[in-house]
DNA sequence: CACCCGCATTTTGTATTCAGAATGCATAGT
DNA sequence: ACTATGCATTCTGAATACAAAATGCGGGTG
């Protein structure tokens, strides 16, 4: 077995999202890069590097003088972000091989329908809902689009941790899948597309009412 | 007057890319921090904060214990950036404000009618053709959108000096600027999304030949 | 002659150190 | 009492030092 041997700032970068995703980090907050340092058992450089990185991404925000700061959150970007993320989601469902889409149709319906524990906690929802996504476009050719995707996404992250599962909008959520995955499978692209960036749309508007 | 105070990293960021679009590093040429550091006269600490931050953007690619080199070109990779902006940029136009879009419309076919030299060089026919698309894009209020393009089209920047002016295709793209400009002046958002796109698309394929 | 092993050199990856800017508090002056 | 100024502290930004991995060369061996 081939061991895998990666740079430091790229475990670091994702032991970050990784505690960004659980919560950890408050948005709006500053870093104390030494503290973080010892934390995390590692030098102030590769640390930085990540962080960098991290900005790059949208999650830090960096001025002069001042080191990082998780960026904070705002109702503006948000909606910016996910205009974002359904174009690009759209142009790589577009440019993905049909014949391959209609294989997974069937699997896609599949994870839509079984409807994830009601009392689930937003995580479990969130990463379900990410499989999804990655499964509708693992098809797709253009690996620029989906690193690009993924960055953008990182930059969403922050956001998730924002609302509480419930009911009624991991059934709406489910549905629209359902959606996309039974045009997928009547080889209707343009409509699944369509539904696609209204599941983006109708997403973003059921998380609005929880950001401030 | 208030003095700009800049990190070092990004001044050194700045510098690389206009290296880079003068042609001075050949895509997929190694990368020497020692060397580069000494001769831009800083340290390898922000040399590589720099790199880090170009290698998210695409421009360089780096692996485990062999450093940073600039990125190797290819047909494949061209046409995924290029969709890529074309989806961005639509979508930036589509966000714009119309009442905005009506006022810049002169300019921007005026921008258009005035023929760059036959003999101008590609830095200065791209410089030119940088410019409209950003005054094009002025009016676009999604600011996350604006600076992803930013680093997308970073990226592509190696692409533009594979390519000598010609003076057809100069022209064919002055042509294509001149119809997104009237579309607009028409009110024909519609129009001037699909003319845009049709500049993209046309745009590559004038370029695809020059690309090994 | 070809191939492989081992050592020396080069270069990257990480840690540590140093310098300079920002922040906060205390004190003096109005 | 309030403001402004100077100083101490803290933290970031950059440089340097150190460790470890990769590369290249030379000698030895099949």
């Amino acid at each position: 077995m081939a061991i895998k041997r990666r740079p430091l700032r790229e475990q670091i970068r994702d032991e970050l999202m990784e505690r960004l995703t659980r919560g950890e980090f408050a948005p709006g907050t500053d870093v104390n890069e030494a503290v973080l340092a010892a934390e995390l058992g590692v030098s102030r450089t590769p640390l930085r590097e990540a962080l960098i990185t991290l900005a790059g991404e949208g999650v830090l925000e960096s001025s002069q003088g001042r080191g990082f700061r998780f960026a904070p959150v705002s109702r503006k970007e948000f909606r910016e972000l996910v205009a974002i993320v359904a174009a690009l989601e759209s142009l790589a469902l577009e440019s993905s091989d049909p014949a391959h889409l209609r294989k997974i149709a069937p699997e896609l319906l599949g994870m839509a329908q079984e409807f994830p524990d009601p009392v689930a906690d937003h995580a479990t929802v969130d990463r379900r809902d990410d499989e999804w996504h990655g499964l509708l476009l693992s098809g797709c050719p253009n690996q620029r689009l989906l690193d690009l995707l993924a960055g953008v996404k990182a930059g969403m992250r922050r956001y998730e941790n924002l609302v509480v599962a419930e009911d009624e909008p991991v059934a709406r959520e489910s549905e629209e899948h359902c959606e996309i995955a039974r045009r997928l499978l009547e080889d209707d692209l343009p409509g699944a597309v369509r539904a696609l960036r209204a599941n983006w749309v109708g997403g973003m508007e059921r998380m609005l009412a929880h950001i401030p």
